[in-house]
DNA sequence: GGAACAATCCAAAGCGCTTTGGATGCCTCA
DNA sequence: TGAGGCATCCAAAGCGCTTTGGATTGTTCC
């Protein structure tokens, strides 16, 4: 049934129903109660494709996950942060358009969103320290938000961030307070930003202590299980091992602990583990005692900032100044550190 | 620049070129090409709200990913799921329409979406046994497929399932051949539809050796990794504990794995492990010998399957009969398995 | 040379909403 | 009593495409 219909069966115009359910003034109380009622019986709900064409938005977030064709990773915090950030846009009524493309077709993939019109907004994932798409997507002029930074893009935008440097910067403290002094470090890809700050952070308390940075202790790479395995085995098992592994990502701390009882040690008594915890829902390091001494900041309430930020900056038609919203990581002491033996 | 505005600069009418875009054969082939060079050197793309209100098709398949507000779980193997359709999507032209929402709102949404015409069709997701929204979405015609099935639901439908059945009396059988006796299962939760094929299977396979089964040794919940460590640890620590555990994820057999060297125990020579792998990308059980042994099938593939379908469906109008994927699952022998001591 | 036909293009009518710019009726107040 | 104001409703013009039903031109064939 459409507008049409459905305002003849009431007996009122096209325009007196519209009204009524958008919630205009100009319509008595009654009438739009009567509407109201009246939709819910017979079952009217306007036509999304004509309301989107008629008030020229779309009701819709754009967000791209790309593939690349090597590794045909997901990165695992995508679908927590998705849920975070979905909650949002189903209260105000927005639709989560995710767009799947080979990553060498994410640029092209923004100039179609925005040419088409087919979302108001995109948010930018895992942005790199040189992020080309911030200065494209501001060309474009499609509202974004971006979940991370990138240091060495100085045009402004909103993001959502967590202090990833101080956060690290923290736990290798932890570490160090405890007697460790080769720390090692397996982090993300050298180009993502995150990586590039918890590198900061970890070397700034290195720095503050006087202590060298061993450049054989550091691993980069993306962070699934077996990344964290390899590169733990590999460590651990040098001349020089590491007594403390700082490694980014739970799912890689999960290999590193398999590396640590491979090798017959123990962990938080032989070898020190601190992770980055983004709390994915299936990965909980809770519980009384976490499993794992962790930085931890929820990854799915980013998602509901960078939402909220998103759909304001949209609705508000924007340009105010940028948001900057800095999450703390909070430490937590669970069975993975012990002091250095 | 509205296709009004690109048509007069070309001196064609919008008729023309808008069948030149479109590919109709009443337009000339050098006309063609110039409107097609034009409009990438003017950057004119049809805007799609148009497009879809003027066909009357949306362009988007809806995914509905439901949030427990207890838990607040994201299944694992969404994101993969997800992504594994989201490249057949973007191959067709097709959008991803993620509706994040609580899970007592599920059968609203599918409601809204059909109403709405947000959609052209929708995948759904974890089919208990006895299903509701199956008949739903049958009686509010919209074009769907299911992953997975829903045994107690007599109507016709597509889907794409993996034999669970025949993988876990297979993976059973496997642990039977090496002596096992005592096996325990950590299953999905009981409503599931996978839960319950993958049961029957495990006991067809004891009842094929005339083995009784023990209840104490059959877990079923949401398949995280404390779940696969508490029941893991729960059994083993028992007076009569299993030989062997059937871990219905790996996510799950993870925490297992923790369990049984918490205990103490190698897991392959104290303990047997085989899992069900959903090939997750982070989380990959291959290498030349992988660690679990397993009974493999890929969930991303089953997500192009399901996209192939659906968009098949959906583009012939449908009423065919109904299509059935049924993926047989790879045994794959691993470290986790030995015979029993 | 004109009828028949194909090839090519176009004008205009939708698609189902929102929104502008009134129209209508009723009340108030001098 | 009639001007002014308010509350309530409506007709019609978009939004930017697609698609139907011609119109026009050029070609072919007897």
């Amino acid at each position: 049934m459409n507008l049409k219909e459905f305002s003849q069966k009431l007996g009122l115009s096209p325009t007196t129903v519209s009204r009524a359910l958008n919630g205009y003034p100009e319509v008595n109380e009654r009438t739009r109660e009567r509407v109201a009622q009246e939709a819910k019986r017979l079952g009217y709900s306007p036509n999304s494709r004509a309301t989107r064409l008629a008030t020229g938005r779309s009701m819709a977030i754009g967000h791209i996950l790309p593939i690349s064709k090597e590794h045909e990773m997901v990165n695992p915090v995508f679908s927590d942060f998705i849920a975070g950030a979905g909650e949002r846009y189903s209260e105000a009524g927005y639709d989560l358009s995710l767009s799947v493309v080979r990553d060498e077709d994410e640029e092209k993939t923004y100039r179609d969103l925005a040419a088409r019109g087919n979302v108001d907004g995109v948010v930018l994932h895992g942005p790199k320290i040189e992020d080309r798409r911030i200065r494209l997507l501001r060309d474009l002029d499609l509202p974004f938000v971006v979940h991370g930074r990138a240091s060495a893009v100085d045009c402004q935008y909103d993001w959502v961030d967590v202090n990833n440097r101080s956060a690290f910067h923290r736990a290798t403290d932890l570490l160090l307070d405890l007697g460790h002094r080769r720390i090692a470090l397996l982090n993300g890809l050298t180009d993502m930003d995150f990586a590039a700050r918890r590198l900061a952070g970890y070397q700034d308390a290195l720095d503050a202590r006087g202590i060298e940075r061993d450049d054989t202790l550091i691993a980069s790479g993306e962070m699934t299980e077996t990344y964290g395995f390899s590169n733990a085995m590999r460590m651990l098992s040098s001349d020089t091992p590491p007594s403390a592994l700082l490694v980014s990502s739970i799912v890689s701390a999960i290999g590193a602990r398999r590396a640590i009882s491979t090798l017959g040690l123990q962990m938080g008594r032989d070898v020190s583990v601190v992770i980055h915890d983004d709390v994915l829902s299936y990965f909980r390091n809770d519980g009384d005692v976490p499993i794992f001494t962790a930085t931890r900041s929820s990854v799915r309430e980013a998602g509901r900032r960078c939402a909220e930020i998103l759909l304001n900056s949209i609705q508000s038609g924007k340009q105010d100044a940028p948001t900057h919203v800095l999450l703390e990581a909070e430490l937590t002491i669970g069975q993975s550190t012990g002091p250095a033996s």
